[in-house]
DNA sequence: CTGCACATGTTTTTT
DNA sequence: ACATGTGCAG
């Protein structure tokens, strides 16, 4: 079939066809919000398969669940069943899937247990305080925090104790034996069979790396085509993975990485964007090709310029023109409340009456703030007018204590080594096994460097002890046998019932007590439903325990099914990146919240609190709502905050003040943020990652740069754009308002742009 | 070993 | 405000 006849091409813009079809070779693409990044990610597998590369030997790395499935899903629609056999999923879940195919060779068991953040912190606490340092100064966050970083950056604990510069840090900030408790909290893990969430990452580059019966290249030759998406959000331990994966003797170096530094929103757990300049850099040689995608399908240019105007003043970009042919659409509206409670009241107003004057749908609203904390206050006022919402974020199912007993009963009968469960649940419910004791056979465990489980039958104890821990050995000995031979749901009734964990719950009559149970009722609902699927599926798929649990435990509730209802969203602007709504309410615009205090401090906190406003702003697709707060409680006061400084970086041409507020807005009581004029490049770029583009270019000059008027700007002219530098313009499509020239730039990175006639600044030479 | 009073530290989040 | 963890008395 030739490209002409594929229909999938047909619904691609040029830049975004390019991409698509450019099969072989590094590929790079640089793709704004709203561009169509994950249409092209899935139609690029798609003509992959369609131009006969076997689907199993494609792998697509994405960071959620969720974007897996949906990249997985719309792969189906193209090229039907064949999808199934692409390797689609997170960095996480697919290495792990290999991490228990490999265990062996890493010493680990392939029924391994991954370890949460909580029980990363648990096994912390006891190291910190079984090595008698002060918790005040080990903060136990700041400590995981530290290790996780160092793992990310490839630095084992023998490296961490070499490393000058980490070691003096320690020093400094009052911690000096953090490479000491870096050492035991890889042993303990080791040891109870256990990997942490950035273990599964760094093991899996240790696997590569010291290619174990040569199973580097048992890979390399599986995975023929690497695609990674989010690639802002990689940390470098990612990239190093996935380089051993595509770089080796005479490999094709099938790489495409999909990402937009402007939306990068996790450097504060690793992620760095120096990943997608060092990818363009690492394949300059190998021919990379970088397609930048700029048109914006999602928003109206209100919308888009305003986000355009807001991320110039981050210090470091990827030069880039977002531009969105949808009309200018409505102003974005601004609305000040005087407290915390009326901001809530005036946005479920204003809510309201978007619902009855656009005949907007509830699902078509989302309300966004910085900080879960801040959903109380709507919550009230939407179940007082009695509309349908749904929060997302906070706490997840499985991290609920009564689940996590449970489940620590289940982890503990697949892997008896798991300590984190055993510390859970060896007095759980009580049966006379206290702290002291725990204690004793932990001490013992690091100085014989065995598993506490091990132990269990070995240390002496007094009569009563003896006896309490026999009974609880022999508890646990019954559920392994369970575990091991019969499926996960007979499994899981047969432990709930006999760990007596039910009956606690049961005996609590409280409201929260009866939420209890029920949580765990619907968490053996969905042992149940597992094991159904489960056999639904081919034969010889895995219904026992250990597989439930590993199907879940690289889950959290964002991964929750469909949207079958009509309800309002409300989430953390974190949890939206993705996400689009034709209305977006993006609420507690102040200082100090949004930018968050914590991040206040630093310009690069700055601008990533600036980044993810950019994401906040770019999530609305026709209305956008933001709104302040002079004063609302937090920490149990009531604080005083300015209006966000990032309201002032909007044009105020865009910017339209609430009505209905003029009541509590004295003339001359104007918010301030129309005082303070933004201070902005041109319409370019400042601090501009890539000299060398710009090396041996043709710079305009601002000075004597002079932009032409758009209207005479004709097909075959020879112009200069500030950024760009000289074009030629090829064509010229769409009429008055809308004229989009498509100009060739020689010296560009990604030659043939096509550049909205509108708003660019061209200058006819 | 258990239960209660007090202290503490609070962003964002996926895996 | 609030949840979670720690210290101390029984």
């Amino acid at each position: 079939m030739s490209n002409e006849a594929k229909i999938y091409l047909q619904q691609l813009n040029d830049v975004q066809r390019q991409a698509v079809t450019a099969m072989d070779g590094p590929v790079l693409v640089v793709a704004g919000p709203g561009s169509g990044k994950t249409r092209v990610l899935t139609y690029r597998v798609a003509h992959l398969i369609e131009e006969g590369v076997p689907p199993w030997e494609i792998l697509a790395l994405t960071f959620t669940n969720k974007a897996a499935r949906e990249m997985k899903e719309r792969i189906q629609q193209v090229v039907g069943p064949r999808a199934d056999s692409v390797w689609a999923g997170t960095f996480h879940s697919i290495f792990a899937r290999i991490l228990r195919v490999e265990a062996a060779h890493l010493g680990y068991p392939s029924n391994f247990t991954i370890y949460d953040t909580d029980d990363s912190s648990s096994v912390l606490r006891a190291i910190i305080k079984e090595m008698n340092l002060s918790p005040e100064a080990y903060n136990v966050n700041a400590v995981r925090a530290r290790i996780s970083s160092a793992k990310s950056n490839l630095i084992t604990p023998a490296l961490y104790a070499k490393d000058q510069d980490l070691m003096q840090q320690d020093l400094l900030s009052k911690r000096p034996h953090l490479q000491q408790i870096y050492e035991k909290y890889v042993a303990r893990c080791k040891r109870a069979g256990a990997m942490d969430f950035d273990d599964l990452l760094y093991r899996m580059f240790e696997l590569l790396h010291t290619n174990p019966a040569g199973v580097r290249e048992k890979y390399q030759q599986r995975f023929r085509y690497v695609m990674v998406d989010e690639f802002q959000d990689t940390n470098h331990l990612q990239y190093e993975i996935v380089k051993k994966l595509v770089i080796y003797d005479n490999s094709p170096r099938n790489i495409c990485v999909v990402g937009d530094d402007a939306q990068s929103i996790y450097a504060f757990r690793g992620a760095t964007i120096q990943n997608i300049l060092d990818f363009e850099q690492d394949f300059q040689k190998h021919g990379i090709r970088v397609y930048k995608l700029e048109q914006n399908y999602r928003s109206t240019s209100h919308i888009v310029q305003a986000a355009n105007e807001v991320i110039v003043n981050n210090r470091r970009q990827i030069p880039k023109s977002i531009w969105s042919h949808k009309g200018e659409g409505e102003r974005i509206r601004v609305q000040k409340a005087l407290s915390d409670t009326e901001e809530g009241k005036r946005i479920v107003d204003a809510i309201l009456e978007q619902k009855n004057r656009h005949h907007l749908h509830n699902r078509d609203i989302a309300i966004l703030y910085r900080t879960n904390a801040q959903s109380r206050i709507f919550e009230e006022y939407l179940r007082r007018y009695n509309i349908p919402y749904r929060v997302f974020g906070g706490l997840s199912f499985y991290q609920r204590k009564e689940v996590k007993d449970l489940l620590a009963y289940f982890r503990i009968a697949v892997n008896a080594k798991d300590e984190e469960a055993l510390r859970r649940i060896i007095n759980l419910p009580k049966r006379g096994i206290g702290n002291s004791t725990v204690e004793k056979i932990s001490l013992q465990a690091d100085a014989q460097n065995l598993p506490m489980w091990d132990l269990l039958p070995k240390l002496p104890f007094p009569a009563r002890t003896r006896n309490a821990i026999d009974g609880f050995v022999h508890l646990i000995e019954r559920f392994q046998q369970q575990a091991a031979t019969t499926s996960a749901y007979q499994a899981a009734i047969f432990i709930a019932k006999q760990s007596g964990l039910v009956d606690a719950l049961k005996s609590d009559t409280t409201v929260e007590g009866m939420g209890r149970v029920e949580n765990i009722n619907s968490l053996l609902d969905g042992i149940k439903e597992f094991v159904e699927n489960q056999a639904d599926g081919e034969p010889g798929t895995d219904t026992s325990l250990a597989a439930y649990i590993q199907s879940i435990s690289l889950l959290t509730d964002q991964d929750e099914q469909a949207q079958t209802e009509d309800y309002i969203t409300l989430m953390s602007v974190h949890s939206a990146k993705g996400l689009e709504f034709p209305s977006v309410f993006v609420v507690g615009m102040e200082e100090k919240l949004f930018p968050s205090f914590m991040a206040m401090e630093t310009p690069e906190g700055m601008d990533e609190e600036r980044r993810l406003f950019y994401v906040a702003i770019t999530r609305a697709e026709s209305f956008l709502t933001l709104s302040y707060a002079t004063s609302r409680y937090r920490y149990g006061q009531m604080r005083y905050n300015e209006p966000s400084r990032f309201l002032s970086e909007i044009e105020l041409n865009h910017v339209e003040m609430s009505g209905g507020m003029g009541s509590t807005l004295m003339p001359g009581m104007e918010p301030d943020f129309d005082r303070r004029p933004a201070e902005r490049a041109r319409s370019g770029v400042q601090g501009n990652f890539k000299q060398k583009t710009a090396n041996n270019q043709l710079m305009a000059d601002p000075k004597t740069f002079k932009p032409s008027p758009s209207d005479q700007i004709q097909t075959g002219m020879k112009v200069l754009h500030l950024k760009f530098g000289e074009g030629k313009v090829l064509s010229i499509d769409g009429a008055r308002d809308n004229r989009v020239a498509t100009i060739f730039f020689k010296d560009s990175d990604a030659p043939e742009r096509r550049i909205m006639l509108k708003f660019a600044k061209l200058q006819i030479l």
